[in-house]
DNA sequence: ACATTGACCTGGGAGC
DNA sequence: TGCTCCCAGGTCAATG
């Protein structure tokens, strides 16, 4: 479900309510996700503070007294912010508790997503440490992002869905910056000029900042931390409207299967 | 070292 | 209504 514009808005919704508050209780109600659950993370975690909230790639890093969470939402996942004493919600697996009387709850029906636990600089985490720039790091540009490409015999379509290329890039947005920098998906990396690149790297930071100032995608199932959904679909260039017009020249867009994922161009806007 | 494929899950919608 | 099939915002491990 979640690229970096949507976890980056459950991140801000979640800070103000959990920021400098203690977890005073976590319960598990089931460990096997993604990577399991540590069944002791409530006695690791115990009448911590939360110090900080940080984004890496589509990972939410909770900084605490006694360590760092490390949090992914996979296809699914949401993190809400409810009232200690909720009904409980179906896929509720794990609930942290805190001392202002909210409790912070990881939803997962997929249960593609995680939460892990580090005493370590989680940056050298093992799913952390293999991740790229982040779109809006300083030194992230087409140098880098062609630097990355050399030798590699992939799609730049393959090229971006991988984030130890950039960081927080999924479906959605790879789909939609490419639109925007005029790049067909099947284009290769190494046929791509430095021109080019530099135009990619910068529509990447403009779909990334527009869909961060609508709150992300809804396609479905996204919500943010107050179960409300994002604004940014009906911006969608490309994304889910095969067999509709192209905006821009109205040509139809396409839809085809690209190593086993959803791909939309327009075959006038997108020419190889 | 790199590219490709399978696997992990649940739920919703289309088609019959 | 109900069954089957296909699809979905991700990504790691195994395989070539």
């Amino acid at each position: 479900m979640p690229e970096l514009p949507e976890v980056e808005t459950i991140c801000r919704g979640i800070t103000p309510f959990i920021l400098n508050k203690k977890i005073t209780k976590i319960i598990i109600n089931r460990t096997d996700l993604r990577w399991p659950i540590p069944k002791n993370l409530s006695s690791y975690l115990k009448k911590s503070v939360i110090s900080q909230i940080t984004r890496r790639s589509k990972y939410i890093l909770l900084t605490t007294t006694k360590g760092t969470v490390i949090i992914h939402l996979g296809m699914s996942g949401k993190l809400l912010i409810l009232p200690k004493n909720h009904t409980p919600i179906k896929h509720e697996h794990v609930i942290f508790h805190l001392d202002n009387g909210y409790t912070l709850s990881f939803v997962d029906p997929r249960r593609f997503g995680t939460i892990l636990w580090t005493t370590n600089d989680p940056n050298e985490h093992k799913l952390i440490k293999p991740l790229g720039l982040e779109p809006f790091a300083s030194n992230f540009n087409g140098s880098y992002l062609q630097a990355k490409a050399v030798n590699r015999k992939i799609s730049i379509k393959q090229f971006l869905m991988n984030n130890s290329n950039v960081s927080g890039m999924g479906n959605i947005y790879t789909n939609e910056a490419l639109f925007l920098a005029k790049l067909n998906p099947q284009t290769l990396v190494t046929n791509i000029s430095a021109k080019q690149w530099q135009s990619l790297a910068k529509q990447i930071q403009v779909i990334l900042n527009q869909a961060i100032e609508q709150g992300g995608t809804t396609l479905k199932d996204y919500r943010n931390s107050e179960n409300q959904q994002g604004n940014f679909k009906v911006f969608l260039q490309v994304y889910d409207r095969k067999d509709l017009k192209c905006y821009k020249c109205n040509n139809i867009i396409q839809h085809f299967r690209q190593n086993q994922r959803s791909t939309y161009f327009c075959p006038q806007c997108q020419k190889k």
